[in-house]
DNA sequence: ATTACTACTCACCGAGTAA
DNA sequence: TTTACTCGGTGAGTAGTAA
């Protein structure tokens, strides 16, 4: 996980300043000393700023005795595209881009198996979340209120959509899915039956491989769920 | 000056990593632990920040025994709304926002004085630029081939236009004007008359006050100039 | 004027741990 | 389990200064 943690926000108040007075778009010529005074730090620390972000390509610097030409390279304009691309999601989306549940592991009565094998399912999951399901779902209880209210807020965030089919012999209903990260480790997704036979207090997850043993769960241990919504 | 300094940056990354988990939605319910796997941290410094999130009033929390609910308040959504408008307007404008510009103070013919007192003009940028201007202007010249450049570019960035207009003597052209901030300091605004007797390695500053008395300028002194463009 | 080196300080972080 | 305290080490920021 974190393959791109908003790439350390170390040097970005320093590259965020440098773009804001028109490094992004075109070189600057500014003394370390003027853009202490703008950032509020020390004309040494501007210096040292200057030749890290140079040092890791993300600016590119002309030293000349009478002040520097500063300019953002393209790999220097990508933290701050990404960055706002984050932001953009998070401001501008009304929901969540991920809720967190807690709960519990319970044995069900093993009725899953049947649906998630369905070859009608299995293409769709394969097709829309990237992995072939284990046969058989995890059940887990959600743990508190708290998890019960975001279970049901979850409802009206947008999920990726498992359609119905039909076979010779009866009829398999749609299906809601959300991909989850299970104790922050292992990839799988929630399903929502639209008509389940649990309550709206149970969560069924099914995963590529069989979780119980791969993370070595059992019953009554307590899952941390990170739930994705889609954007 | 920096009356927004994007609200110091040393909360920021807590407070965005907490928006995007959902709190900036919803309360979430989250251990310290589990904030400082997400965070890269200890779970004594999430801990802690959490502790001055909650103390300036960024974040509502109520701490539990089994872990805390969080939530963003309004209050802590600005810094991030802050931060998105500002990378708004740097990611999705062509432009910069203002640019440096270096020049070196000389004294004109003083004809300025006689096109800036012009009450036509006056209340344009009384409405426009929000001072009365001093009635005569500050000559620059260019310091190098870098402050000519970016003179040039200037032309291209939008301005405050100032409508050309008639007396019972004679016509005054239309003129283009950026606000500027002078060393720094002093607020001020340049001027471009599209029949210039100058040329184009040459700007005119106006301002409220006399700048040669109130920043002490005399001949030859070099000014740096920051030029706003509109957005 | 610049930039940027060498020290040095101190604020921040994290280990240990209490509650 | 949690949260959050103390305390000591570390590294980021600054002052002084050379070039």
């Amino acid at each position: 996980m974190r393959l791109n943690p908003t790439s350390s926000w170390r040097l970005l108040p320093m590259l965020f300043t440098l773009a804001q007075m028109g490094a992004y778009h075109k070189a600057i010529k500014i003394s370390t000393k003027h853009l202490a005074e703008k950032s509020d730090i020390s004309q040494q620390t501007a210096s040292r700023h200057l030749i890290e972000l140079s040092r890791i390509g993300w600016i590119k610097r002309s030293v000349t005795p009478r002040g520097c030409l500063i300019k953002l390279t393209e790999s220097g304009k990508q933290p701050l595209k990404d960055l706002y691309s984050k932001m953009k999601v998070l401001i501008e989306t009304a929901h969540p881009l991920s809720v967190m549940i807690e709960g519990i592991v319970f044995s069900g009565l093993g009725e899953g198996a049947y649906y998630v094998k369905q070859e009608g399912y299995q293409k769709q999951f394969i097709e829309k979340l990237g992995f072939r399901p284990f046969p058989g779902t995890l059940n887990v209880n959600l743990a508190s209120e708290h998890d019960a209210e975001t279970r049901r807020e979850l409802e009206n965030y947008p999920a990726i959509e498992i359609a119905g089919f039909e076979t010779e012999s009866r009829t398999f209903g749609p299906v809601k899915c959300y991909p989850i990260l299970i104790n922050n480790k292992a990839k799988g997704a929630v399903i929502f039956a639209l008509r389940s036979h649990y309550d709206v207090s149970v969560l069924e997850i099914i995963a590529h491989q069989h979780l119980r043993t791969h993370l070595r769960i059992k019953d009554n241990d307590k899952l941390h769920l990170e739930i994705f919504t889609m954007p």
